[in-house]
Parts: C-alpha cells; structure tokens; sequence
DNA sequence: TTGACTTCGTGTGAAAAATACACATTACTT
DNA sequence: AAGTAATGTGTATTTTTCACACGAAGTCAA
C-alpha cells in the first residue's frame, strides 16, 4: 500500500546510545550493519519510527528488536536533521541515550539477530552516517548529567559498593576524587541505603553494599534538590 | 505534484518558544492561529519542515515568516512526539526556544502578518495542541540555564545595568537576590565591561552601563568554566 | 599461627566560597 | 536648599570544599 502527500516528507528515524559500565570503563553498544548504506559498519541501535507509536516507545521498540535489551533508563537526548545525513534521502533521527546495569549486559549479547557489540567509548570504531556525532553529544550529556543528577546509579547493580560507585564517576568524568571526600558528600544525601550484605572479592577486607533509595530521591527532587558531586 | 511512500510518514513541524524580558517581568510571544484546528487560539510560531532545509533553518525562517524577527539566540529544546498531539494527523514537532533582546521586540510587533502578542509568562492564554507543555519545558530550560551558562544577556539590550541584570535574574528564577552579593559575584567573572556610560533615568543616581564580553566568554569556556549564579 | 598483602573505612584542620547585613553617594525635583 | 529615590560599596560569620594518613578486616602462603 503507497502513501502519498502533498509534500514531500522526510523519514523520522530513532537512534539510541546505550552507555554500560563494566567495573573499568565505561561501554557503548554498537550493532554492525547489514544493509547499505555503510553495509558492514557499526552503527548506533535505531531505525524508523512508526505513525502510530510515539518516539519514546520506537525508541524501546527498536533497542529490544535490535539488542534484546530492554526497561532500561531511556532519555531523548537531541534531533539530528542535517539535510545530507543520510545519502538515500531525508532523514531527520531522534537520537535517545540508555544506560544499562551490568546485568543486562549479558541479555543483550545473548540476542543477536544483527550482530551487536560493547566498545569502551575511548575505543571505538567509525561510525555509519552522523552517529559519531550522536556518540559525543550523549557523552557530553552523561558527564553533564552525572555531576547534578544521580543517574550514576543506572550504570550498577542494585547492590553496589561505595568504591565501584566512585570508580564509576572517576571514569566518566575522567578525574581523581578522593575516597574520604567522595564518601563523605554521597553519603551526606542520605540516598543510600546500606544493605546488611557485604561484598566480598579477594584477598582484603570486604566492602558494605549500598542500594540507592529512588523514592527518597523523588520526595527530594520535588523540593528543589540537587545532586551534585 | 504528489509524493509517495512505502509507509505513512509523520509530518514535521518546528515551533518556537520566544522569551524576552522588558524589564520587569519575562514574556513569551504567541501568534493567534487564522486556520482550523484551534482556530483563533493562541499558539507558538512554528511550521512545517521543509524537505531541503535543516531543523535550525526551519525554526529561524518560521520565525521571521510569523514574527518578524530574526538573529537572534536559538536552540534546541525538545521533540515532541505524542501520537495525538495534532488532530489532523500525525506530527512531530521539535520544540526551539529563542531569546530576544528589547530592541528586537519593536520589530515583532511591526510585521504583523498574523497577530503577534507578547505575553507574561505568567499569564498566559490557553494554548492550542500540546504548546502549553512545550513552553512549560522552555521555561524550565531556561531557568535551569540561566544558572549555570551567562544567557542572560541574550535577553537584555547590549548595554545593560547590574541592576537590570539582576532584576532578570530575579524575575526568571522567582528569588530574590543581595543587591551586593550579586554584583560582587557577576563582577568576579570578569566577564561584564564597564562602559564609560552611564544609565540616566529618574531623581536619582545614574547607573553604570556595562556590556558583555563573549570573547572571553568563549575562552574561558574552552577551559572549562562554569557560569554560576 | 603468623606475617605479608590488599582493599575498606574513617576524621580533622586549613582554605575558599557563600551568606547576611547598612549606609553614604549622586542625581533630579520642587 | 531640602526631599526623594536608586546606585554603589565592605566586613564578619557560616558553610562548603579540599587536602591528607593510618588502622581494620579479610585472604593467602610459609
């Protein structure tokens, strides 16, 4: 069945940067393509957005069809519409950015229709169409995020300990903090909840396991709060 | 001449959130709709993209188109991508915000091809489609800006006073400010250039002119500065 | 069992930043 | 010349940030 109009209309696409942290370094998602254009490069998850579903909910459509990944933390992050991004025709994309716990991790390697793979975001290949740029504007935004809102925490596990919530705002931000003062200021929010569980991993003393406390966040967002490391 | 495609396509459309400040309070300009749906309602400058141009060239010829005014600060806001948000079809809207300085107020009033009108943001009529949810989300942007990136200064003439400046300032982020702590800390930036004018106006001590300094602005960026109130 | 090893967990003092606060100055008006 | 109205300025207090070192708890191997 054909589709016409009295103008002509640009294609409206979904692109997604899935962002995990391994314990080291922080991971992008890619999936390598099958089709032309850029057959056989890797590419950021996406593809075109149905008339009758909303961006957000394409947005998850085309992560689970193409990663298996899905309920994860989901934001619209900016529209790209240069007019020449995609050599076929107009394209104007709907770039999101997701962050996944490790244990989706494993999920998303295990369905593989197209072929998908995690990149340390120092390290990753060229990329199809304007997706490096997309790449960068998400990084931007995570760090940004990072320092004045707890989104850290969709990068854990439910359970984490304070010196892999630290290893994991070092790595992104790309700076030293210093344990005492690190822990002093997360904890100063009373977000954290410590569990009666331990960590344990080698040779050394175990470490308390945290989980963070959603609603608690949510009361205090209504007052005007701000996290800020 | 008709254009056909494979699958329906959405429709896409740029609107404008245009904020200015006259001094005493923040202002938004709205445009009375001449067609149907929401005929005679008030809404926010906006309309289709067309095939050839960007998103950005969008927003800025719709804006001269409907208001009048042009170069002024722009930026990206938001998608708005709601199954339903037009009645007629399916449309997509990416939300712009622009900042105007009073000078160019005299020229949206001017080219009237629709009736243009600024309003208080805090009185405001009832807005057609979802425009009231997308000037909500500008207004948030921008208070959230104003506090850490010198914005502010798109919305006042080039020569300002410290006491304009702070009575924006107060306007926008609904507090109330310290006359000397204020000055002390916009000072410290050293990014304000006293003028060898001053501001006339009343039986009472004239005020110093400043203007602002983009270049340094632009500099210190680079370096990572953070413009905070 | 003891000592070596490794990471966890904690407090204090100094420096910097944020906040609270009041009055003389300058121009215009009558 | 006196009244009025907004401008412009400094200091003391509190809060926040930053720098910094060592004992505790566990595993492993001799």
């Amino acid at each position: 069945m054909k589709h016409t109009y009295e103008y002509p209309r640009a294609a409206l696409t979904v692109d997604c940067v899935v962002l995990g942290f391994d314990g080291g370094a922080l991971q992008v998602l890619l999936i390598r393509r099958g089709l032309a254009p850029f057959k056989d490069h890797w590419a950021l998850p996406g593809g075109f957005v149905r008339v009758e579903e909303t961006l957000d909910d394409a947005a998850r459509r085309e992560l689970e069809e193409e990663t298996g990944l899905k309920d994860l933390f989901l934001e619209q992050l900016y529209t790209f519409g240069t007019v020449s991004r995609d050599p076929r025709e107009r394209v104007v994309s709907v770039a999101y950015y997701a962050l996944t716990k490790p244990a989706d991790h494993t999920t998303a390697a295990s369905t593989d229709a197209a072929e998908a793979r995690w990149f340390p975001v120092s390290d990753i290949p060229p990329l199809a169409f304007d997706h490096a740029e997309i790449f960068a504007a998400a990084l931007t935004r995570l760090r940004g995020k990072l320092t004045y809102q707890p989104v850290g925490f969709e990068l854990l596990p439910p359970k984490f300990t304070l010196t892999q919530l630290q290893r994991l705002y070092e790595s992104v931000l790309g700076t030293e903090i210093d344990k005492r003062n690190f822990r002093k200021k997360v904890l100063s929010y009373d977000l954290l909840i410590p569990l009666k569980e331990q960590h344990r991993e080698g040779p050394h003393r175990p470490a308390q396991l945290f989980r963070f406390d959603p609603v608690k966040y949510e009361r205090l967002k209504k007052k005007g709060f701000l996290f800020e490391i």
